[in-house]
DNA sequence: TATTATTTTTAGACTTGTCTAAAAATTTAT
DNA sequence: ATAAATTTTTAGACAAGTCTAAAAATAATA
C-alpha cells in the first residue's frame, strides 16, 4: 500500500492532469468541464467528481461552475507525464522502428510508468532529444518547454520556404497521408505557387513538386528558412 | 471501452496468472489459495473471488477447496507476461545502465504494456536474448522456455568448477551482496575447499579467493564446466 | 474416529472511477 | 429583463477489486 502521498497520482488522475494541461495551452482562463469531458471521452459528471479530488490534492484550482486551472504543482506533474510520453515516442521511432503514426497508443501506456531513473536514463540513451517524432517539444525535468518559432505552412507566401518541423493534427490518418506524399520532419519546403480559388498550394519538397490542399497546409508547421 | 474479449486481461488478472504460473513451476498438483495470497500479498478471500473470475474466462481450472491449475490458454497468457517482464529487464540493464538489483520493480510495471509490435521489436533490438539479468530464461512467443542444465553451487564437490549462470533468490539484498563480492553471471567459479563444520565454501572466482556461506552457495546456479 | 486446527469460501462492506437522470446555475436570445 | 438553451453539479447506482468476519470444508491429531 504505497501510502498515497500528495505526489502519487493514479493513472486516471494523470490523464486528467494531462488533458487539462493540453487544454490550458489553447484556452485563456479556466478549462471547462465539458472540454475536459470531450477530450477524455467521458461524461461531464465524471469530470466534476475527479476535479474535486484533484482540487483537494492541490493540483488544480476549482471554483464551481468556473472551470479549472492547474496549480504550479499540477502543471509540473502534467508536464512530467507529457515528457514521458514524448520521450517514449522518440524511443519507439528511433530505436524500435515504429512509424510516427503508430507511437501514440503505446506511449499512452508507457507515460504512466513510474521510475525517475528510468526516464532520466531513457533521456540520456536517446541523446537528450528536444522534440518528439511529431515535432512537439519535450518538457525538461522541471517541466519547461523550449519554444521554437514556428508558423503554419499555409501562412507562407509564394517563393518563401522553410523547414518542416511539426504537425498540428497528429492523427494516424494525417500522418500516413504525409508518409505517402513523402513529407517528413526536417525537409525543406518551398512555396511555388498559391491558388486563390481554393487556397491550395504548389510546393517543392526535396526535388519533388506537389500540390496540397489548404487543409494540409494548415496542419504543417514550418521554421523560417532564409537564404538557400 | 475495449470490449473485454477473452484475450484481454486486466493488470490484476495478469498478476494473478503470473503468480499461479510461478507457483505451478515448483508445486505438483493445484496451487493453493493461500499460496497465491501470500505471493501477491493479498487475502485468501480476494484470491477466491479472482480465481472464480479467471475460471469463467477459461484461463484456470478451479474446483472449490482443490486449488487451481492454469489451462493452456492461461499458461500462454502468463508466459507472455513473464516474457515481457524479462525482456524489459534485459533492456534496463543492457541499454539503460540499471543494476540487476534495480530492475524488478520497474519491470513489474512495464510487463503490463500491451503492444505485440512493441515486444517483438524490443526482442529484436536486444538481439533475441534467451535469459534475463538474473539468469532466468525468457519464454519465446509461444511461451516455451529453453531449459538449461543447471546445478546449485552448493552441490559441487571440491576441485569442481562451473560458470555462474543464475540466482535462485533474486532479492535486491542478495544481488547487492553478490555485486560487493564481485560475483556476476558468466564468471567461472572453482571450489577450492568445503568446510564440513558449516558447509561453507572456499572458492576461486576470476583471480580472487573468497569464502562464502552455504546459504550463498545454495542460491547460485552453475553450469557444469569440464576442463578449462 | 472424534476432535481440534487449518484452509477455504461466503457474505457483506468499502473505495475508485464511472454512469444516468434530475436539479441548479449560468449563458444566450428574444 | 425574462424566457429558453446550455452547462455544470448533485444524487444515486454500478462494476472491479479488495477487505473483515463468520461459516463451511478439509486436514491433522489425539
Amino acid at each position: 500500500m504505497p501510502s498515497k502521498s500528495r505526489h502519487m497520482f493514479t493513472l486516471s488522475e494523470e490523464n486528467y492532469l494531462k488533458a487539462i494541461y493540453h487544454l490550458e495551452l489553447d484556452t485563456d482562463g479556466g478549462v471547462s468541464t465539458n472540454a475536459i469531458a470531450e477530450k477524455l471521452a467521458t461524461k461531464a459528471s465524471s469530470v466534476t467528481d475527479m476535479v474535486k479530488k484533484l482540487s483537494e490534492k492541490e493540483v488544480v484550482l476549482y471554483k464551481k461552475y468556473k472551470g479549472v486551472t492547474l496549480t504550479i504543482l499540477g502543471k509540473t506533474v502534467a508536464a512530467n507525464v507529457v515528457r514521458k510520453h514524448r520521450l517514449w515516442e522518440v524511443f519507439l521511432v528511433e530505436k524500435l522502428n515504429f512509424s510516427w503514426h503508430e507511437v501514440h497508443e503505446v506511449a499512452e501506456q508507457l507515460e504512466h510508468i513510474k521510475s525517475a531513473k528510468l526516464i532520466n536514463q531513457l533521456d540520456r540513451f536517446l541523446g537528450f532529444p528536444t522534440h518528439d517524432p511529431h515535432g512537439d517539444p519535450i518538457p525538461d525535468k522541471d517541466g519547461n518547454l523550449k519554444i521554437v518559432e514556428k508558423s503554419l505552412l499555409s501562412t507562407l507566401s509564394k517563393n518563401e520556404s522553410g523547414i518542416c518541423i511539426g504537425v498540428d493534427d497528429s492523427s494516424s490518418e494525417f500522418l500516413q497521408f504525409l508518409d505517402k506524399k513523402g513529407i517528413t520532419l526536417g525537409k525543406k519546403i518551398t512555396i511555388l505557387d498559391k491558388e486563390d480559388f481554393d487556397d491550395s498550394l504548389s510546393i517543392l519538397i526535396g526535388d519533388k513538386k506537389l500540390s496540397i490542399s489548404n487543409k494540409i497546409a494548415s496542419n504543417l508547421y514550418i521554421r523560417a528558412h532564409t537564404g538557400q
